[in-house]
RNA sequence: GGAGGACUCGCCUAGUGGCCGAUGGCGCCGGUCUUGAAAACCGGUAUGGGGAAACUCAUCGUGGGUUCGAAUCCCACGUCCUCCGCCA
């Protein structure tokens, strides 16, 4: 959500961010219009409360004909309250419903556009040398590390076993992740990976994305796309102490999507699919370090695909493909020799105060105030490194190099075989 | 699944229809005292909204209801605890 202040201050930035995202100002005009309104029925609201207040203390003190004649003035006020008090939560509502509308402020420098225009901001490593590359399914099968077609029996399209050398590399992979955010003094954390609506509803995923989302109807539930969702919130509705600095976690959890809207879309493999597994960085700091902060989500990000040994390049992600949330988000693509381009594998936003209002989590500031934090999120790992793992280190002989770091994950092997 | 009990300001607690945004203790912050500290004493200590301000409104798990008036009465839901049953 947006600071309302802010926008009564200044909506002309909030316009100009609007066509920055090639987004309707209109739903800025109509959230001004809403706001007024709202503080315009508060006020009736609150005089005839103020009202009622002042002649019901009366009411004991008085006798006979002047209690007679206080009791019904109360009791029509009475009335008058209680629909001045719908009118203000009608407007509440709708002030509300057109805060949620409107996406959050496009940081200054973000390339202008959709989805194609991008910046690359490096391009790091060099890509390996492969004649007539396999691509990760082919090399998966024959590591029988990966198997689509049983999860496309067991569950459908889209769902996948993680067998053998397949399970261990990723189980790896994860735990790297992990450690490394420990080093970094995150705190490691395992999270719910259902989620009341409130929560869903409190990070944006309810939004335009709704219908990514896995529902269980039975039991109001939503399966969480991302432990961003839990993360953030954890600490709804509390007031954190960020006087030592930002507070960061990193989350492991399933990830559920329902991918509706890209059939046909990267059918093979596991590029795309309904559940993977994956470990998220998630951050709280003050609105001021949040910049830096984004900065070092993406050095994260960074180190972890060094230790993959991944080329990869990083994208300014161009202001119509933001989300909602995002004032700024950074990709990292990596090589997926088989396709002969890049393809995400990480992704850090910064989403200022936007989530945090929403979700209510403040700190105090220097004069012990509370205030809105910013939160920021970013990708560790997740299942779909393993196409650019297993792709840029396969071998000619059908076997697949393991990466330095990763070999104490995987019991010091420095290769896998295929199955015989 | 069934039966009970609880939910108040960081923590513990008082409060059974108007004088309660709410008592007291602990904790925390500031001050006095002290060479410094502790102790003692004094003062302060929820959050949000509206308003230029004076001020005002809301919030006692959540949402409804009764009433001129609700922390207090009624209903529903949530969470936690205890017991019974069932399943790991």
């Amino acid at each position: 959500m947006i600071d309302l202040r802010l926008l009564r201050e200044d909506p002309e930035l909030i316009r100009a961010s609007q066509r920055l995202r090639g987004e309707s100002t209109d739903l800025v005009d109509a959230l001004l219009r809403a706001d007024e309104e709202r503080r315009a029925a508060t006020q009736r609201f609150e005089a005839l409360r103020a009202e009622q207040n002042s002649l019901s203390k009366q009411v004991p003190r008085a006798s006979g004909d002047e209690k007679a004649a206080l009791l019904a003035r109360t009791k029509e006020l009475a009335g008058e309250v209680k629909a001045a008090a719908a009118a203000t939560s009608a407007a509440d509502d709708t002030l509300r419903q057109a805060q949620l509308a409107v996406p959050n402020i496009v940081q200054d420098g973000v390339p202008p556009g959709g989805e194609d225009d991008f910046v690359v901001l490096r391009e790091v490593g060099d890509r390996p040398v492969i004649e007539n590359p396999k691509d990760h399914l082919e090399i998966g099968e024959a590591l029988k590390a990966i198997d689509t077609e049983r999860g496309a029996k067991v569950s459908g399209s889209r769902f996948y076993f993680l067998t053998g050398v397949g399970a261990l590399l990723q189980l790896g992979m994860l735990q790297m992740a992990i450690n490394q955010a420990v080093e970094h003094g995150f705190t490691p954390s395992i999270t719910p990976s259902m989620v009341k609506p409130e929560s869903m509803e409190g990070t944006g995923f309810l939004g335009a994305h709704a219908s990514e989302v896995y529902r269980l109807e039975a039991d109001d539930l939503y399966l969480v796309g991302t432990s961003e969702v839990a993360l953030a919130a954890y600490h709804a509705s509390e007031i954190l102490d960020l006087e030592a600095g930002p507070m960061r976690y990193a989350g492991w959890s399933s990830c559920y999507r329902r991918e509706a809207g890209s059939y046909g879309k990267d059918v093979r493999g596991i590029l795309r699919v309904h559940q993977f597994d994956k470990v998220e960085m998630f951050s709280f700091c003050k609105p001021e370090q949040a910049a830096e902060e984004h900065q070092k989500l993406l050095a994260m990000e960074e180190e972890m695909l060094a230790k993959v040994e991944i080329p990869y390049r990083v994208i300014d992600v161009a202001a119509g493909d933001l989300g909602s949330s995002a004032t700024r988000k950074f990709d990292c693509e990596a090589w997926v020799p088989s396709q002969e381009r890049y393809r995400e594998v990480t992704s850090t936003s910064n989403c200022t105060t936007f989530q945090a209002r929403r979700l209510n989590i403040r700190y105090r500031d220097a004069d012990g105030k509370p205030q809105t934090a910013a939160t920021l999120n970013g990708t560790l790992a997740t299942t779909r490194w393993l196409i650019p793992i297993l792709e840029n280190h396969q071998q000619p002989d059908g076997s697949v190099r393991v990466p330095k770091a990763l070999q104490p994950y995987l019991g010091g092997r420095d290769v896998f075989e295929p199955a015989r």
